[in-house]
RNA sequence: GGCGCGUUCGUCUAGUGGCUUAGGACGCCGCCCUCUCAAGGCGGAGAUCACGGGUUCGAAUCCCGUACGCGCUACCA
């Protein structure tokens, strides 16, 4: 047994930014670790060295925090199996490599690029399939010394025997066969001295005590080449689970050139990060009942590899928007006013002076009609500023011939009203409209024109509330003054 | 090309031989609520379960083949 916790790693190669498949890579073991009280270990594979990037590591952890999954073990945090940059255990391989040279599981080569790429070309040619021609292993062990003390480059490769059946146990896909035939004798340490994937990804699995390799798909190809490696350094497997891919709408495995896949573009466009947990955890994975709105409690609690399907998914931003908006409308007022706060310093009202009450009550009215925190603003300016024109739309349809009077008798009635509750414009639009004699609808359209400039949003009674009595008031002379009603348009035909 | 994986409404999915006239969700449409827009409630359209063979009294579910898609095929991960 390797460990009696169960124990996964997410893996990332630090190349820049945490992609949306990283993420939900990241997730599933997360989830997995969490519900099984196990343990969730971050490792950074960052062992090719040409696609070194400066601050990957640092946007990496960060958007990890973003995000909330913690790990139990990793950079910052360091643990009992560290280091957990592989760049920082290079001795670690080439100790393991010289075991697999000494079993025969492993050989050096000195075989220059020219040659490989030679040999490449020639089997392309033929239609071969391309893989090294072992020529390396003619060289007697002199020869072999020889090289090394005269300090040629060299790689080392693992020895893939001849026709052999590999098999690769997938909790997702169950067994998968390999003919050895078709696996590459895979360089296992780099002419730099840094290993390849293959080699540092077992050797770490093994000395962490993996239990439980999750991660993408495409591992799926070179799993058969990982299971000769434990075979050979006589160590016990870990369980693989290979998971389906997050594709683009027209199903290629998801990519930049068809909308965003860095978490962080979507964490700098306002969605949730609740949503985008919520989203991804059910893009390949359900919990067999209906619900489709989790909490990470709800996830951890149901998540098992089991139920998680084998085809790849596309990302479908539709649903992703909704979740957010559903996530939103979960969250208290006093959670929204922090993030709305936030979204102000940054919009075009960062000057205007307006108090957390007001931000509450505008949060309250809009709460239902918003999908993302800075809507709290785009779709209700005129709560931060006077309506700067009236939508010609709404002025068609709702201001006739009689709102101007209308409209200003109203302004007197609320003129009249004292330090007034919500309930009170009410009660006096009611008043006003019996009087008239008129349906409700002949002031309450006017109105919210004249405060808002739009012909949407939440009730004109709660527009009116918040703006207050001195503002409102302001709001319906200007609109007096400002719009003309279409009718005394047409009567001024030339 | 070779090897591997996959294929249920537009999308995410339920479904593991009879409970299925294939269920849910997003999106779309309609109705209700209503001062508007949303939210909410109710309803609707939408899937010959990729295709073709078999096995079986009976198949989306099991088997075989084909097609298509995707992944891998690097001194990348």
């Amino acid at each position: 047994m390797i460990s009696e916790t169960p124990r996964v790693r997410f893996a990332p190669s630090p190349t820049g930014y945490l992609h949306i498949g990283g993420l939900r890579t990241a997730l599933y073991n997360y989830l997995f670790a969490r519900n099984q009280n196990g343990k969730f270990i971050l490792r950074i594979e960052d062992t090719d060295r040409k696609r070194f990037v400066e601050g990957a590591v640092e946007n990496l952890l960060d958007t990890l925090k973003w995000v909330g999954l913690d790990y139990d073990e990793g950079p910052e945090v360091g643990g009992e199996y560290g280091p957990y940059f592989q760049s920082e255990r290079l001795d670690i391989y080439k100790k393991y490599a010289e075991e697999l040279i000494a079993k025969g599981k492993a050989y050096y080569a000195f075989d220059t690029p020219e040659r490989l790429k030679q040999l490449r070309e020639e089997q392309l040619k033929k239609g071969l399939q391309t893989k090294y021609d072992k020529f390396a292993l003619t060289l007697s062990e002199e020869e072999i010394q020889q090289k090394l003390a005269n300090g040629e480059p060299h790689v080392v490769r693992l020895n893939v025997p001849p026709d052999e059946t590999v098999f690769v146990e997938d909790v997702i896909r169950g067994r998968v066969e390999f003919n050895t035939e078709i696996i590459d004798d895979q360089i296992l340490i780099k002419s730099d001295g840094f290993p390849t994937y293959h080699l540092a990804n077992v050797v770490d699995d093994h000395l962490m005590k993996i239990t439980h390799v999750i991660r993408g798909e495409e591992w799926l190809s070179s799993t058969p080449k990982h299971v000769l490696l434990y075979e050979f350094l006589g160590w016990e497997k870990p369980v693989f689970a290979h998971l389906p891919l997050l594709l683009n709408p027209d199903k290629s495995k998801l990519s930049k050139r068809q909308g965003d896949v860095a978490v962080e573009d979507y964490r700098d466009k306002g969605y949730l990060k609740e949503a985008l947990i919520n989203f991804v955890a059910l893009l390949g994975w359900n919990p067999g009942d209906e619900q489709e709105v989790f909490t990470m409690e709800e996830l951890i609690q149901k998540f098992s590899l089991e139920r998680v399907h084998k085809a790849g998914a596309v990302f479908n931003i539709e649903k992703l928007i909704w979740l957010n908006a559903e996530h939103l409308r979960s969250k208290p007022n006093e959670e929204l006013l922090v993030m709305l706060k936030e979204e102000f310093k940054k919009s075009e009202y960062s000057n205007v002076d307006i108090d957390d009450e007001h931000l509450l009550l505008i949060i309250e009215a809009m709460k239902p009609r918003v999908e993302f925190v800075k809507e709290f603003i785009t779709k209700c300016p005129y709560f931060y500023e006077a309506p700067t024109g009236y939508d010609e739309k709404v002025i068609k349809k709702r201001w006739k011939e009689d709102s101007p009077g209308l409209l200003k008798k109203l302004r007197d009635k609320f003129a009249q009203l004292e330090n007034p509750a919500k309930e009170d414009y009410e009660k006096a639009l009611n008043e006003l409209a019996e009087e008239l004699e008129i349906g409700k609808g002949k002031l309450i359209h006017p109105l919210r024109l004249a405060l808002s400039g739009i012909g949407t949003g939440p009730g004109v009674y709660d527009i009116v509330h918040i703006l207050g009595k001195e503002e409102s008031i302001r709001r319906i002379d200007t609109a007096l003054e400002k719009i003309k009603t279409p009718n005394t348009d047409s009567t001024e035909e030339k």
